[in-house]
DNA sequence: TTCATGGCAATTGTCGACAATCAAAAGGTG
DNA sequence: CACCTTTTGATTGTCGACAATTGCCATGAA
């Protein structure tokens, strides 16, 4: 039950506490601690074969990552997501990866053009192989967004964008299996938006960006009023925990 | 020297860790810690009387706010502040604010606009007595925007432009002295603002906030540039750290 | 039966000490 | 004199134990 055999997987971290968040965000990131798991620091701290001082580093960790919520003297929780929390997040994903675009159509160099449409490229490849939904939303998507956002060449945003909300951003879509009923659409308002980058038209990059980013929430939303619908629930557990 | 004299300061926390963060934090925002100071864990163990857990724990947070910068295994030190970072965080405010604006004039009370109309009238008192830019511009102002992120009801735009870079904004306010040159300005595009979230107009709404967060961006850049010309200074230390 | 109160177990917070690691200074050699 | 090697010093990483606080449960009284 010793965890040493996963040492191999990160073999670039150097200390136990970065091993251990690796661990522990995939963990969460794939949904094998469910929401709202309680979290306590002796049993991770046997879990894991190592002391509490790391664990508590990497539990330190996470919840700045949003992954779990700390409650002094009470103990952590995997986060549960709610509806309300999601659509929050896709205001705030418009607001920075639009700015993103903008940037990026003003400072992206060729170089990362060209990068970028090799991932749409091997995207399409891929798409037309397994007509694949799944996949694509799941990875070839968020690769899409970071890239935009690395082409910014701001790095706060950077840093916002793809270490903070980026693992969010995961867990939301194992958690709802947001793979979108529209990848050729999407593909197609990728093209378009990169066209845009590439034209250093600012504003225009910037618009698309932002209604793809919006239709992709308005997405989610009509997929889960549906999904409530079906179940006959008469209202979501949305629950707004005390600042 | 001890601290504990300061502890009626902050009577709410809870724990060692969360004390000794919020004072390191208002040090530093204050600028008592200088920008490079170099920061080691034995020294500010002995100087604020606790031992290393805690300690090591604040400065994780404040790692995560922006305001110290770590080295494996050399040190940590305050955050310098570059001009190219500066207007980073311009941009991120731009869309960030924004975007509050535009929720602010779908979400916000009537409570709490009129709760903002206090706020403004009681600038319009304190700039009226001492035609008061400083105290404007350094409290003033921060409280406005503030408020405008609260009313967007939207949590996670709150955590991030309150928690995570609201002591960042402070800092740079204390390091470039950035009292803008134009509070009266200022204070008509706050008006405006509140105007249009008073009527409903979301777009209108994120258009003045917008136009308001880039005026003070090119405000501050032009000063900024001024300032490097007449100290006769070729280029700025404009220094990256590896990500 | 219900509510208040007390004790108890578990968890978190805190501490001091030891070990591992790295950067820079000291020394030697070509 | 320059460059490489070694040593040293400090800093961070890690651990186990103790203390403080919390939540739960049993016990008792109204």
């Amino acid at each position: 039950m010793n965890s040493k055999m996963q040492e191999s997987a990160f073999p670039e971290v150097r200390t136990l506490a970065e091993r251990v968040f690796n661990q522990l965000q995939d963990a969460i990131v794939r949904g094998e601690l469910a929401p709202g798991t309680k979290i306590t620091e002796p049993g991770l701290s046997q879990t894991y074969g190592i002391s509490r001082g790391p664990l508590r580093e990497a539990m330190r960790r996470l919840e700045t990552h949003r992954l779990i919520e700390r409650v002094p003297h009470v103990g952590a929780r995997v986060v549960k997501l709610s509806m309300q929390e999601l659509l929050e997040l896709f205001d705030v994903r418009e607001a920075m990866e639009s700015m993103a675009a903008r940037l990026a159509a003003r400072n992206m160099s060729s170089e990362e053009i060209a990068g970028i449409r090799e991932v749409l490229a091997l995207h399409e490849r891929q798409a037309d192989l397994q007509s694949g939904e799944a996949y694509y939303q799941r990875e070839g998507d968020l690769d899409f967004h970071y890239r935009i956002v690395l082409g910014s060449h701001n790095r706060m945003l950077m840093t916002i964008l793809c270490d903070d909300l980026y693992y969010l951003v995961r867990l939301y879509r194992t958690q709802f299996s947001a793979n979108g009923t529209r990848p050729q659409r999407a593909f197609v308002e990728h093209h378009r938006i990169v066209d845009a980058i590439e034209a250093g038209d600012e504003e225009l990059a910037e618009l698309l960006m932002r209604r793809h980013v919006s239709a992709s929430r308005e997405n989610v939303a009509e997929r889960y009023t549906a999904v409530l619908e079906a179940e006959q629930v008469p209202m979501p557990p949305i629950q707004r925990t005390s600042s």
